[in-house]
DNA sequence: TTAAATAGTACTAATATAGTACTCTAAATT
DNA sequence: AATTTAGAGTACTATATTAGTACTATTTAA
């Protein structure tokens, strides 16, 4: 089916909030609230986001978390990344050696290709793009030339 | 970590085989040899795609099967979605109805977009670039209007 | 009529995901 | 300094999905 894990579908709605709220800390409970993710599933994606830098954490009481980039700056690609790891759509694009089958495999430089493809798409929608209405206006593009994948 | 079944990548690896052997009809037995997947897991995948028609069954002794189209006529996005079902990186870009967060998610249609743009990309590669190398003057275009995406 | 091959279905096992609980550390307020 | 608020880290459990297997029925060539 191809698709996100739930986490990280929650992980664009709570950054989304996070976008459109106006008030720059928010605490966990209270993106909670807001967003109606349970507290603990909260908790453990922004703390996977801060790892990947892309919320700012202030501990103590007061504390919370910030967006540590204009929402214009956050791309999809970085959420996924953020909670789900590496953009791989087979496992030969991660490593060369695991693939027993390499013997019989021709198809796995194309993967790359394929995969490096996916993530552009990815990378050119920014958590702006999510948070607010795309305007019909608004061209996304993808133009992937195989020189440059091949080079990547 | 966005990434294909295995039963999705060794789909492409059996089509990529028959692709390329020039006789027309393939018996599971022989694929799964050929490719080193196992019988069961090879049969199982044939007639999932025999499903969906990317490839033609030939029942009885002699029989066995063969690709519906011509390798450059069958899409990456036609394989994931024989094997995967229909591409949906979230659960609420296939039905309207599921999600109970609805009234607190404004992300929803432009999920749809990014869906649309995925799939727009895995359209682009045939299983012929899958199956022959890529030649690097090919360039991989994908061109995508919010306008389109928005009627689609 | 027999052997070869796919169709269909149901089941089991392995893996990955989602969700929860608990302890530790840091900062602010009094 | 003590207390309270809030995040950091870790480990665990339950659930769901995926992968793989087995078995029976049906079709066709020789």
């Amino acid at each position: 089916m191809l698709r996100l894990s739930k986490l990280t579908d929650y992980a664009t709605v709570l950054l989304g909030y996070m976008a459109r709220a106006k008030l720059e800390i928010h605490a966990a409970v209270e993106i909670a609230h807001a967003t109606g993710i349970a507290l603990p599933t909260v908790s453990k994606l922004l703390k996977l986001l801060a790892h990947s830098g892309l919320v700012h954490s202030i501990r103590g009481a007061k504390g919370g978390y910030c967006l540590s980039h204009a929402p214009e700056r956050i791309s999809v690609a970085d959420i996924v990344q953020a909670i789900e790891g590496p953009i791989a759509l087979t496992e030969c694009s991660i490593s060369d050696d695991y693939c027993e089958q390499s013997a019989h495999c021709d198809i796995r430089g194309n993967w790359r290709v394929i995969n490096k493809a996916m993530r552009t798409a990815l990378e050119s929608v920014s958590l702006a793009d999510l948070a607010f209405k795309i305007k019909p206006s608004t061209a996304l593009e993808f133009k992937v030339s195989v020189d440059s994948l091949t080079r990547g």
